[in-house]
DNA sequence: TAGATTGTTAATCGATTAACAATC
DNA sequence: TAGATTGTTAATCGATTAACAATC
């Protein structure tokens, strides 16, 4: 085991790393203490060679006769993906979508700290959402800044999904999670991800009528 | 341009094709009559041979002097998708994600037919969310059963979703959005995609903190 | 016609899987 | 020790990009 100069993971990657973790901490939960590569290949549902590639980033340090002791396992993991600060962040669009995000935050604590929801619907402004005030877009930029918020969470109608992002990493945001279909025009050097919820059905509609023969299995 | 015998179109395929669709149908609104491959792919957020490539799976017709007819193009892929039949669905689930998801079928109207929505939590069960009723979990087999339902969509809990997912197969479903973080064991023929929030969440941490240097972008 | 674009094939790139020596 | 597993490199696979003859 080589231990690398620290390089950014490629974003499939750090997807399965949080899986990692996660069944990590299911097992250690279960009171398990050590586990293979195999098994944990299973739980997270790719292969046992994935699991390896995968660990050679963290790094892992296994033995042939025990897999990986869980607890170091999930530490490495944690450090690896940085838990050290929470990243500002904060969401445009209180709508159902919005709240749905807010109670994963509830349930899961990322490595994200929610810091303000901005909605632009008169009605909800000023409400109170999870314990976060609900403001109005009017001066997003400003506030932003006032926060120091670096991810924000797209969840507002398409028609301004363009025009708000570039508000966003004008007010310095650099990492952005878009759930409108929109694909955002935006600098090279802003992370954008995608989760289309209009695609995914579009996708599940297909397979549920196309020839779907060959394994072609996501 | 050679028509050959139809197969199933790989997953990001599908996705693509449903951006351009999306793209095509805006255009239209917009008066565009002819639009070109580097067009629609800048609109898309993907590159023209993208964008070429995969319209010989539709296929398309274009010319080197107006590129192809916008409502050409949407009908040709639109039936390369499929919108004749729409395959009868079902929500699990009818917390605030479930029905952000009824939201966006309102909005969408994928190729999808919502039939049914089910709930444990009692207090939501015989209410009525979008037209639709919310029924108990209780006697789902048979109710897919008698509702021919062939997609599902899974916004449950993440200690209910292996097991429920294995009575919607069981019921003859075949193809299954699953919002829920776990990965779901089901048999090959079943097609899953996961559309994974948590992880979404913790991928836009990672990437606010990290080297991102070399253009790592999704 | 001249020139830009299409449809398609070839080349490249990246991601996953297989293989295997080292190891406990 | 014998045997299964790790860490790592090589091979394969699939997806994206580049190239270019055909074409309008």
């Amino acid at each position: 085991m080589v231990v690398l100069p620290k390089k950014a993971l490629r974003p499939r990657t750090v997807g399965r790393l949080s899986i990692y973790r996660r069944v990590l901490n299911q097992l250690l939960e279960n009171g398990s203490v050590h586990i293979f590569s195999r098994d944990l290949a299973t739980l997270a549902g790719v292969s046992a060679s994935q699991v390896r590639q995968d660990l050679m980033n963290v790094p892992a340090c296994g033995t042939p006769q025990h897999g990986y002791s869980a607890i170091e396992l999930l530490l490495s993991v944690n450090r690896c993906l940085g838990t050290t600060t929470r990243a500002s962040t904060v969401l445009l669009g209180a709508g159902h979508l919005g709240q749905a995000i807010l109670a994963h935050f509830q349930a899961t604590q990322p490595d994200l700290e929610m810091k303000a929801v901005f909605e632009v619907d008169p009605a909800l402004v000023g409400q109170r959402l999870h314990n976060i005030t609900i403001l109005p877009l009017t001066d997003l930029e400003y506030q932003l800044r006032l926060i120091k918020a670096k991810v924000a969470i797209l969840a507002v109608p398409s028609n301004v999904a363009q025009i708000l992002a570039e508000q966003l990493v004008n007010a310095g945001i650099c990492s952005i999670l878009n759930f409108t279909p929109i694909r955002l025009q935006l600098p090279q050097h802003v992370y954008v991800e995608d989760n289309d919820i209009q695609t995914s059905l579009e996708r599940v509609a297909y397979y549920a009528t196309a020839p779907m023969n060959q394994g072609v299995n996501a």
